[in-house]
DNA sequence: CAAAATATGTCAGTACTGTTGACATATTTT
DNA sequence: AAAATATGTCAACAGTACTGACATATTTTG
């Protein structure tokens, strides 16, 4: 095997770190913490031949029974195309129901089945354990600094459709 | 448009929140926040040609010159055939060098040039600035609280490779 | 009412990132 | 000399996203 390019590319043999005061540190730990974190539920999912995708759907499906497609699509920040096999498979397994909306009847309100329930519930179930398991090593009084944290780091302009999902306490 | 099934599958009207205690705010938080701390590099990187796939390449082999193909592989947890397309193309765009190893003459040192170094650095600056925005609205002394959570949240088999990458002080 | 706008569905083509399996080459270890 | 290792490469496939175009049903508007 020949080296790949002898056009003098000079290679930096210092790492970077600190550069800008650029926080890599926590670039990392964030990339880690969100490969581990997927990593559960992503391996139920393929006993069903489904994906992360489709659990993506199914959770909010579930946390927002009767949501249109529409405002599905706004909430993934997808397009309706990549939406719709991944609907499709998911209402022809029968976890989602789609029923006519009832003011506008071009709406299709999208509706978690018994079975779309317990699957949601499923999925979320080891992800929920690892985030408490994690909350416990950190100390419980760290909580609101975590959530904040992560409320921060999403797009201000997409904080209001956070705040729209059901809390804790309902 | 009919609908899709009449297999009487009863729709799920009720909202799902706190079933079984499972932390619904941070799994979606969660969700939300990693969606849009890639969202900037994956815009710059649009305009190379380039992936998530190519960042994350670029990422380590900055933080760690001289990282052996098995290492990176090993970091990024990926085939080698998923990383040969990625990497190949990033070595063709002069952005990474392959030095012979000098103990093992068949391992592969992975090395940034100065084009590379400067795309990291590029792609890492929004990410660290939308970390540190983050950090002031929540408090600066959340920061130990955040790290913490994160890196107890990754699984403690692969805590040993964060702790190998170059941290802050060197 | 007719026309325009909206909500949804669908077809076709493409890109990126990942997978498995198989096999080749160079080098080191046994 | 044989086996193991590090890397590279070919081929086929899957999942998830994209764009563009067009169809249908329904509601809103002029």
């Amino acid at each position: 095997m020949p080296d790949r390019k002898n056009t003098s590319e000079t290679p930096i043999r210092t790492a970077v770190a600190n550069e800008d005061g650029i926080d890599f540190v926590l670039i990392e730990l964030f990339f880690f913490a969100y490969r581990d974190f997927t990593s559960d539920p992503d391996q139920m999912l393929a006993h069903y031949g489904f994906g992360r995708a489709h659990h993506r759907v199914l959770h909010f499906v579930n946390r927002g029974p009767g949501l249109t497609v529409a405002e599905l699509l706004d909430v993934l920040k997808i397009t309706k195309q990549s939406l719709a096999r991944v609907l499709k498979q998911l209402i022809d397994a029968g976890h989602i129901v789609q029923l006519q909306g009832p003011r506008d009847r071009r709406q299709r309100e999208l509706y978690p089945t018994a079975k779309g329930r317990a699957l949601a519930l499923a999925l979320a179930r080891p992800q929920s354990r690892r985030i408490h398991a994690a909350l416990q090593d950190t100390g419980a009084e760290g909580r609101a600094f975590i959530e904040g944290f992560l409320k921060a780091m999403v797009n201000p302009e997409l904080r209001a459709q956070i705040d729209a999902l059901p809390k804790a306490q309902e």
